[in-house]
DNA sequence: AAAAAAGTTGAATTATATGGAAACTTTTGA
DNA sequence: TCAAAAGTTTCCATATAATTCAACTTTTTT
């Protein structure tokens, strides 16, 4: 039997590793990525709709959604303050939270 | 009376414009930094050492405290897992609430 | 099955985040 | 009070995020 985290260390790579550390973050930045466009359905709008809200093209929106880059704290907020949703991110060490708005 | 809130439209600007939009992020960045100072403090580390951990100058670990500028959630995340620091983010419209790892 | 709408992609451009080096300022502690 | 350590700032280079435009592909509608 493995677990799962196992079989990431194996086939992925350790934790702390190039490898892993970006398999992680490429992880973390598709779900990112797949929240914008469910707000967006959830809302209803189009890309372009999206965009217009924004200021931008619907290729842009689409970029984003599939996010082909690494994004700035900016963009993220600019994109769910136009879809009226709120973003919030805390960091935790150990015992203590701290919460970021 | 007037509430905070109030005064903040008032002052500042109303919800949307972009001298209050700007207001609400930098507030937002502020804290950011804010975090990474007070965890690299509970750590007991110097800028020059958190820098060193991650590979860059201790200026660099200064201006993100002090967020002269945007930061890519790259970034953030490359400081936090240098830090032993989790950094969670989520999306809330309305009721429900979409978690980011 | 065509037409229209929505979404994607690539190439190019612009804006700006990342980063280093060095001088400078502030804090600490001997 | 002075020297060392820690933190800040400025100037600069480089990398890359943000963005557009136009062509293309996929999905939806009629």
């Amino acid at each position: 039997m493995m677990t799962l985290d196992q079989m990431k260390d194996k086939d992925i790579g350790e934790i702390g590793t190039p490898e892993r550390d970006k398999y992680e973050f490429d992880l973390r930045m598709e779900v990112l990525g797949n929240m914008i466009k469910s707000v967006r359905k959830e809302r209803n709008l189009t890309q372009e709709q999206l965009g217009e809200l924004i200021g931008v093209q619907k290729s842009q929106i689409s970029k984003l959604e599939r996010n082909t880059k690494n994004v700035t704290i900016e963009t993220i907020l600019k994109v769910f303050r136009a879809l009226k949703a709120n973003v919030r991110f805390s960091v935790e060490m150990n015992e203590s939270e701290f919460k970021v708005a």
